[in-house]
DNA sequence: TCCATATTTAGCTAAACGTCTAATTATATC
DNA sequence: GATATAATTAGACGTTTAGCTAAATATGGA
């Protein structure tokens, strides 16, 4: 069941291209910070969005975490992508859905 | 090619409804309306941001608006979508897309 | 234990966002 | 033209958000 900080987190396009970036494989937080011309407080911050809306998961190996994408949540963002489009099953009553 | 605002556009659950509502079939400004407890201003609001978003289309017909579906962005988000999750083709080089 | 490195947490600021009321525009009817 | 209805635009307000710097936490190595 995706819930409203999984749209919210993927509406921001820094925290797409770290998506994009980890599509390739997990990456420590200072590699994917590479990337970008934010400071690394400001990445952590995207980090822990995406973390809260189980995009992705962490593991920490010594000093480094690493990052990897998590696509469980993956299948369900398509199904409610294909609803709100109307190329789902046609909903008896309109739900609302996660209005608040 | 969707660009942010599309994204920022269905970050929002009240306007997520209006897509979903919208999926049965055209209605008027006022119809829409009546399944929120926000006033129309707010509401006309949301429908600027889709609007906005090419997620919608509006027609006049006497004092009336007419909101309609728009899914031609549609194919394009799906794309997007399953490129941040890896179910799409792997891209030689991370393009960054639309950093901002 | 002390220092360096990796990353986060705390606290701040400016901009963006969602909501509201009041005023305006557009159309229809009398 | 005057009035009613449908919806928007304008402007204000409180909250959220993305960015920053400074400080704190965690780990590894001398």
């Amino acid at each position: 069941m995706p819930s409203d900080n999984v749209f919210k987190a993927i509406s921001d396009p820094t925290r797409r291209k770290i998506l994009r970036l980890l599509n390739g494989g997990e990456m420590t937080a200072g590699q994917i910070a590479e990337h970008f011309e934010i400071s690394a407080p400001s990445m952590s911050h995207h980090f822990g969005v995406l973390k809260n809306a189980d995009l992705i998961d962490v593991r920490r190996s010594g000093q480094q975490l690493f990052y990897s994408i998590n696509t469980t949540v993956f299948e369900d963002v398509m199904t409610v992508l294909m609803e709100l489009f109307g190329t789902g099953k046609e909903p008896d009553t309109i739900s609302g859905g996660d209005t608040k």
